[in-house]
DNA sequence: GTCTATAAGCGGATAGAC
DNA sequence: GTCTATCCGCTTATAGAC
């Protein structure tokens, strides 16, 4: 499964090219609807210089995917069982929702993989995210013991954060056919993030 | 934009098959990357069979995404504005959630169709989904006035709705794969669906 | 309406010089 | 490492008989 051959700095700088030009394609017209001569043209060189890096489109693909779920890992990560429950599940969606405003091709590529299945990402997923998701609702099973989290199923309420955070990326064509608004107006994204967390944080702390 | 040729009863017949063969394809590997003769093949007969009911794939692809989104409307005109706001969004949730289940192709094609830009079905969004969408909000936003309903902006709340119980079909091959369940397990199915209207309806019903 | 056979073109991948 | 030129497989779509 080949990495790309980079061993000089100009090489190295050109993955990274591929990679951007990439991401691009893929999220806009998927696996099979990207042109391999279209991201060779927007990463400014010729189809045969990107196919010496990557000697495959599918290669290229699933290089593009890896880079995306080691940022998903480490967000979810950052998740510390010290900090105080509402505190840190408004951080996390805060990122969360920054991440799809900064990054939506990756947040979009992502869920479309997922969507047909995850044929190119399941190992990936089953090797490096399951375990952190494991030890997150560990965490959260143990605020909702100690009262300071209601009852909700950790697994579920995981994956409620990433549907509505990741939605708007996702959706944002639907969205902003529908409101006019994307995530690029500061206004229109700071009363997003504040309608989901008061949407999710008081289904989630617990009522005195 | 052509419709099927669909005079006799056998070609209608025809025309369901297809749609539903294409449903699958499309659903699992996309636009470019469903085949035709794989769709003619599962829908039982030759290729330029279904190409004589649909010209092209596109022409194919896009009947199908329609009869989708006539489905999406009918669910979401539903919601009452004379109905108990808790029991029309616990309805409405259910609904939605049981829908995906249900046809769980129909959902992940809608939602790759969204996330690429809604190239097909732009047109389709405004001219019929955007004016319930509407109405819908008309609807929240009166009972927010009437101190019925938490003052959560209504668009952002309908798409909260979309985005967790759609997540459910969309990401399934992700659930499972961190739940090693899906929605065909009935409990699995009950315990998602309470808590999806434990953490939305407690985000959005007044406090006393 | 349905088939067999075939055309036509696109697009990923390679050859080989520089 | 990068290019020009080119190959060739694969897939949509058509021709035309039944």
């Amino acid at each position: 499964m080949g990495e790309p051959r980079t061993k000089t700095r100009v090489g190295e700088a050109n993955v990274e090219k591929i990679l951007d030009a990439a991401l691009t394609s893929f999220a806009r017209f998927g696996l099979h609807g990207a042109r391999t001569d279209q991201i060779a043209e927007a990463a400014g060189m010729s189809k045969p210089n990107l196919l010496y890096y990557f000697r495959t489109k599918e290669e290229l693909y699933l290089a593009v995917l890896k880079r995306t779920l080691g940022v998903w890992l480490d967000a979810l990560a950052e998740i510390d069982p010290q900090a105080e429950p509402s505190q840190a599940l408004t951080d996390y969606i805060s990122a969360k929702l920054e991440f799809s405003r900064a990054y939506p091709d990756q947040s979009r590529l992502f869920a479309m993989e997922i969507i047909q299945g995850a044929p190119w990402l399941k190992e990936a997923i089953l090797r490096d995210l399951a375990p952190i998701v494991e030890a997150k609702v560990a965490t959260l099973t143990g605020w909702i013991a100690e009262g300071r989290l209601a009852p909700v199923d950790p697994t579920t309420l995981i994956l409620t954060i990433w549907a509505t955070t990741q939605n708007f990326a996702d959706f944002s064509a639907q969205t902003s056919l529908l409101t006019g608004k994307t995530l690029d107006d500061p206004a229109y994204f700071d009363r997003t993030r504040d309608a989901i967390i008061a949407i999710v944080l008081a289904g989630v702390l617990p009522r005195e």
